[in-house]
RNA sequence: GGUCCGGUAGCUCAACUGGAUAGAGCAUCAGCCUUCUAAGCUGACGGUUCGGGGUUCGAGUCCCUGCCGGAUCGCCA
């Protein structure tokens, strides 16, 4: 068991036996590395209780756990700190349960289930840098939900209609003689990406030869002719016009090919595909029966709008004098209809950037006002933007980093990097081939998401394909070192066993790993409570580095003693394991060599 | 202009939600491979936590104020 729980237990039971009072709260926190103990007791707040000053409380406390508690071996007193230093037997038995446990930091199904949106494409173009830090980071928290119990649904709302896509259209039809990703010999989102870019240059072009003729910007925006065929191409979509629609499940089946590669190569799924085409009139029913119930009003010009001046905000239109929906009508259509769908989730996280705060706060409120309780479990996972060095990604600039250029780049230079180090020479091409995947996909996983989710960023291309120090590689090759040692052990016929440590002193540096190894469970639960993947990212960062010392400072398999050579087995099995399942929660594989 | 984020070592990030002398990585410098994988380990260097007030036993963290950067305030999505 963590002795963390006990100690509470047993500090609080020292408090009511000392002084008669229940604390508000215990303070008890990791004992910084530059003094003797493990844990520490903060015990300024406690001198109201007792009435004394706080080095005197720590005193009267740390002398009545020594009397009576369990696992206290000794302590000292640093100002108004009580420092205690656990029994060694106390972190053999920690390591014991650790090392039993078939599931260690993860907890049962709790019944609840969630749900998780995340990547929520438009099918204009492929997948760049931020879609990679939003499916990251969707992925992950979908994984720390479920350690904590949920059962989770991953879904993503595609963008797949509108006025975006009709743009590809327009320029394809105008520029593309009939090419096709076969043809061209290009993934399909690329494709439809490329004539996205063809729109914007020609279009540009003839609202810029329109002013020149005289004509006012804005006049001149609307009226470019290839603007005009777009908007066609939409109002035709609206009326399902064959063609049209046709040709707008073409490519957009261009797109969901490409796209399809490249949550492949990312490593993450879906349980559940939305489509805007799809869900975008359901909202349109709802606003008009909250006009109906008086939850929302209507203007002169027939535009339906809800008033929010009463919550801090404004008043936000939901359907336009003509009658269609906007951005927000559809959002209300979707989360009622996945609260449809899948009636037992308890909630819904939306994975989505921080430019969208105030669109989901007024998305929140409005499902509030429409009468739905789940409104008050929808979250906005919001995360920040990331930078280049050189500033923001503009697609204009061409400075946007590609999702697949990246990805197949990180690749490379992790294979560049393992064959320069000789890794490989006992591998066949194709585990070569799957570690040079799992080092460069690593790598760049854990880049995005070691970094606190609602902090923007910076991607510096350099820094990211580095191997050594904080980076996902770094935490791979412990695990692989691991490995290879438990091997070793295996062929040596040594099983790993806590067996016969009764009155055993730990070395320092086992102790550590050990002490490490216990806070997993905690960090899990933090980490799924405030959809921080950093936190774990962080945490298996500090594991495999104490594990490190340990390893680089105390013989295992070379120990003369048998039963210290069965436990650091067991204590190194226990950190594998662990580096394996915080990996998992940021959906990051592990080797057994590299 | 209103609202909301952010500003910590040369650079990128932490700091257990108010606790001890603010920690890592990168970069720079100096060491460690005849012993379990050196993608590792050890050490050195590096700080007015943007400035100024305040709250208290204690502030990078909370409050006020100023400066700088970003986002947002569309009948775009």
């Amino acid at each position: 068991m963590n002795p963390d729980t006990l100690l509470r237990d047993e500090i609080e039971q020292a408090i009511l036996a000392l002084f008669g009072k229940a604390p508000e709260s215990i303070q008890l926190q990791p004992t910084n590395p530059e003094f003797e103990g493990s844990h520490t007791l903060v015990c300024f707040p406690l001198s109201r209780v007792s009435g004394k000053n706080p080095a005197e409380t720590a005193k009267i406390i740390g002398d009545y756990l020594l009397a009576h508690s369990s696992v206290v071996a000794s302590y000292q007193v640093v100002k108004g700190f009580l420092n205690l230093t656990l029994h060694d037997h106390a972190w053999v038995k920690t390591l014991e349960t650790i090392y039993a446990a078939s599931n260690y930091g993860i907890q049962p199904p709790s019944g609840e289930e969630i749900m998780v949106e995340f990547s929520s494409p438009n099918t204009n173009k492929p997948l760049h840098l931020g879609h990679l830090r939003n499916n990251f980071l969707g992925w992950s928290v979908s994984q720390l939900l479920e350690a904590n119990g949920y059962k989770v649904h991953k879904v993503q709302i595609i963008n797949d209609r509108g006025i975006h896509i009709c743009k590809s259209m327009a320029a394809w039809k105008l520029y593309g003689d009939g090419e096709t990703p076969k043809t061209a010999n290009i993934k399909g989102d690329h494709l439809v990406g490329n004539y996205y870019v063809a729109f914007d240059k020609a279009y540009r072009a003839q609202v810029a030869a329109l002013v020149e003729k005289g004509m006012p910007k804005e006049q001149a925006e609307k009226e470019a002719p290839i603007m005009q065929l777009a908007s066609e191409m939409l109002r035709k979509w609206e009326a399902k016009d064959p063609e049209t629609v046709a040709l707008w499940e073409k490519m957009n089946g261009w797109v969901y090919e490409g796209f399809d590669i490249t949550y492949r190569a990312m490593g993450v799924s879906f349980d559940r595909l939305y489509y805007e085409s799809q869900t975008y009139l359901l909202g349109k029913e709802i606003v008009l029966k909250g006009l109906e119930d008086g939850i929302f009003f209507r203007k002169e010009d027939g535009s339906v709008w809800v008033d929010l001046r009463a919550e801090g905000l404004d008043e936000k239109v939901l359907l336009r004098a003509d009658g269609t929906s906007v951005y927000i009508t559809q959002d209300i259509g979707t989360a009622v209809l996945r609260f449809n769908d899948f009636p037992n989730i308890v909630g819904q996280i939306y994975t989505v950037g921080n430019e969208q705060e105030y669109h989901f706060k007024v998305l929140f409120l409005i499902l509030a006002k429409l009468g739905y309780a789940w409104a008050q479990r929808c979250y906005h996972l919001s995360y920040g933007m990331v930078d280049l060095p050189s500033g923001k990604m503009k697609s204009r600039e061409g400075t946007v980093v590609d999702a697949d250029d990246l990805i197949a780049e990180m690749i490379d230079e992790a294979e560049k990097q393992t064959r320069e180090l000789g890794k490989v020479d006992e591998m066949t091409d194709e585990e070569a081939r799957a570690l040079y995947r799992m080092i460069g996909l690593g790598a760049l996983k854990f880049f995005l998401l070691k970094v606190d989710p609602k902090k923007r960023m910076l991607f510096n291309p350099n820094e990211s394909i580095q191997l050594q120090g904080f980076t996902g590689p770094f935490v791979q090759y412990t695990h692989a070192r691991i490995r290879a040692l438990l091997r070793k052990a295996e062929a040596a016929g040594v099983t790993a066993s806590v067996e016969g440590l009764d009155n055993v002193i730990l070395e320092p540096a086992e102790r550590e790993v050990i002490i490490v190894l216990s806070r997993f469970p905690e960090r899990v639960r933090e980490a799924g409570a405030t959809y921080s993947p950093a936190l774990i990212a962080n945490y298996v960062y500090e594991l495999a580095k104490e594990y490190n010392q340990f390893y680089q400072s105390i013989p295992v398999l070379s120990e003369a003693d048998p039963v210290r050579v069965r436990f650091r087995v067991a204590l190194s099995e226990a950190v594998g394991r662990t580096i394996r399942t915080a990996m998992r929660l940021l959906g990051i594989d592990v080797p057994e060599r590299m």
